[in-house]
RNA sequence: GGAGAGGUGCCGGAGUGGACGAACGGGGCGGUCUCGAAAACCGCUGUGGUCCUUGUGGCCACCGUGGGUUCGAAUCCCACCCUCUCCGCCA
């Protein structure tokens, strides 16, 4: 949610900002209500102070015919600042409902464009991989080595399900306990937060109500399916005032992931690239505005050391203000090559939101030395999504015979199994 | 799910219609005292909004949340949420 006071006295900036992001919110509607809802508020705020003052005159009053005459015109009163009441309800309401759906400005060093073909490929590691034989896709790769079923997760659940089993599933778990070792090493706070959380926190996330089609929710109750780690995250704080000297604070977590994904029917149909549930290991970043530019660095080199680890050809992007999501001010992709589907794949997402998260969630840090209370920012990055890792993984590591060698790093968690070998039975 | 108790400031805890933005105690901060510290004493110590003649300023709002009654609500009424205790059920 944007500062309506960077709105009110710097308009002009803002929308220049927001047109960079190719959009054009309705900003003089905005003013508009917002005037109005202050010159209701004074207006209002004035016959309250007269009413406060009238009610305590008469609490002392002795003579009981003045005193009813006092409180007939305060009943009077009394209805006018009702009828204002609502008029300043109605306005805030308005201004609310525009106000939470403009995205944040983009950070002045982002570079502009209109969509994903203008996003900027900062840097590639490593070389994709050569094979000196047709590689496979991973939807072969998994049914044959009996890893990877998909008939049964549609039998079950529906499209875009399917059951890891034997060794793929043992190799998800893998990925995962590395991951969260990983960033704990890297300086991360391990948290196993709900997979379930109100709407207010997904409001606090930016999730609602802009993203509402997209989220699974409970018929009776005010309850959700995360879409992501970084929703739990953020409302950890919520309605918080931290130290200054307990920050940053780095958290880590892993969660499964939901979503409708209605707006990519038909998109990424074949294999497990995009899935209604999914798997994830998040890092996370509350910090003063100080600091977010260089949490922002230091979180993307955490991601890149994940695929560095795993052998894994890299390259990072830098999106452009047309593909920045609706959080963010500027955002890190991480896209790894996968042989298999010849493409590279998005596997991380690291972005700094500013204080837009921080502002919706309404989490804040006392500034060193005391004064009043400022919004944190707050960062965010997968330490790498699953099943588009498992996707490489399998791919980049198969072998002519159709056999898949366990990265070194995964070898502990998975009993020290090197290769993954066809599975006796489904 | 049933029965009961309860949600007040950083914490504990008073407050059952007007003098309560909130007693009292603790904590924190500042000061006095001291070579220094402790003790003691004194003072300060919430958040948001809004207005202007930007100030150790005025006003408004906030006592779980949302409604209601009233000239006036922390206090009365209704609904909901949450916590605790006991019982039941259950991974």
């Amino acid at each position: 949610m944007l500062d309506i006071e960077l709105i009110r006295e710097r308009p002009e900036e803002v929308k220049a900002a927001l047109a960079r992001r190719g959009i054009e919110p309705p900003l003089d509607r905005v003013l508009e209500l917002d005037a109005q809802r202050r010159s209701l508020l004074t207006e209002v705020e004035n016959l309250k102070a007269e009413r406060n003052r009238a009610s305590k005159e008469i609490g002392k009053m002795k003579d009981a015919a003045l005193r009813e005459e006092r409180i007939a015109a305060m009943r009077a009163l009394g209805e006018r600042i009702d009828a204002l009441d609502a008029q300043v309800r109605q306005a805030n309401e308005a201004l609310h409902a525009l106000i939470i759906e403009i995205p944040n400005l983009p950070d002045p060093s982002v570079p502009d464009g209109a969509d994903e073909k203008d996003n900027v490929v900062v840097r590639q590691v490593g070389e994709p991989k050569g094979f000196d034989f047709e590689p496979k896709p991973h939807w072969e790769l998994g049914p044959a080595l009996g890893i990877l079923d998909f008939e049964r997760g549609v039998k079950i659940t529906g499209s875009r399900f399917y059951v890891l089993s034997g060794a793929g599933a043992r190799l998800q778990r893998a990925l995962i306990a590395w991951m969260l070792d990983l960033h704990q090493r890297q300086g991360y706070l391990e948290k196993y937060p709900p997979f379930m959380v109100r709407s207010e926190t997904l409001f606090a996330a930016g999730q609602l109500p802009k993203f509402r089609d997209n989220l699974y929710k409970d018929h009776e109750e005010d309850l959700w399916m995360v879409p992501t780690a970084e929703v739990p995250l953020t409302g950890l704080h919520m309605d918080e005032i931290l130290e200054a000297d307990t920050l940053p604070r780095h958290y880590t977590a892993y969660t499964p992931c939901f979503r409708r994904e209605k707006m990519s029917a038909g998109r990424d149909v074949r294999g497990i690239k995009r899935g209604h549930q999914f798997d994830k290991v998040e890092m996370y970043t509350f910090c003063t505005p100080e600091t977010s530019d260089e949490e922002l660095q230091r979180m993307l080199s955490h991601a890149e050391e994940t695929c560095a680890e795993l052998g894994l050809a890299y390259r990072v992007i830098e999106l452009c203000t047309g593909d920045l999501g609706f959080n963010a001010r500027k955002t890190y992709d991480l896209e790894v090559w996968a042989p298999g589907c010849g493409e590279w794949l998005e596997v991380s997402s690291v972005s700094n939101c500013g204080d837009f998260q921080a502002r919706r969630a309404n989490a804040r840090y006392r500034p060193q030395g005391g004064g009043k209370p400022r919004f944190l920012h707050t960062l965010n990055g997968s330490g790498l999504g699953l099943p588009r890792t498992l996707i490489a993984v399998l791919e980049n590591y198969q072998q002519p015979e159709g056999t898949v060698l366990v990265p070194e790093p995964l070898r502990p968690w998975m009993g020290g199994l090197e290769v993954i070998e066809p599975e006796a039975s489904l």
